[in-house]
DNA sequence: GCCAACGTTGGC
DNA sequence: GCCAACGTTGGC
């Protein structure tokens, strides 16, 4: 049975890394997230060997793949909103910040056979015409479900419905593929 | 800058 | 295993 695409939302300080920031790189190794649900999704769904054990929950949860897309957020901004598309290309990289002793996400029970942290590789697909705002998203029916809305919600790596996706990437006047 | 809500840590 | 203290997120 053939695996459906999913659909995520990410978020990103603007003033640490932007949409325009992964539009110039192309792509981009989505690092410096240390929340266990955020990285379970992004271990995607095969086992990593030396890599942690999902707990059962986490296995039933959905998990990222090559070929998945998702909304790229921009938090603590003016406006916070959605701002673009992009596509997961790699899942379950062994984040690379969690081995650097300068880095601010420096890990010192991590080795290189046993990481704690992973990552996603993604790519730039689209940039919105416009923000869609938090703001935005709140007053609009079909995505009152959203985890995003949910309240006290602080993930920064979450699962959004295909609906929701597509409604959101309407609204920015954007599609898959398109500049 | 404030602070509510949440996640993690560590003493017991 | 409990839970208080602490740290972080992120909108406002």
């Amino acid at each position: 049975m053939a695996r459906p695409t999913r659909y995520w939302l990410m978020k990103s300080e603007p003033d640490v890394y932007s949409i325009e920031n992964l539009k110039r790189d192309g792509r981009t190794l989505w690092t410096g997230v240390r929340n266990y649900q955020a990285r379970n999704y992004m271990m995607g769904e095969t086992e990593i060997p030396g890599g942690p054990k999902k707990t059962p929950a986490a296995l039933a949860a959905p998990s990222m793949a090559p070929g998945d897309f998702f909304l790229f957020y921009h938090s603590n901004a003016e406006p916070p909103g959605c701002v673009g598309l992009a596509c997961i290309e790699k899942v379950g990289v062994p984040d690379p910040e969690q081995f650097d002793k300068k880095s601010e996400y420096f890990e010192p029970k991590a080795t290189k056979a046993k990481p704690m942290w992973f990552c996603v590789e993604v790519s730039f697909s689209s940039r919105f015409e416009r923000t869609v705002s938090l703001d935005e998203i709140r007053g609009e029916k079909p995505l009152e479900k959203m985890i995003l809305l949910q309240k006290g919600s602080r993930l920064s790596v979450q699962p959004v419905e295909a609906k929701e996706f597509e409604h959101i990437a309407k609204l920015g006047k954007s599609k898959i593929g398109s500049k």
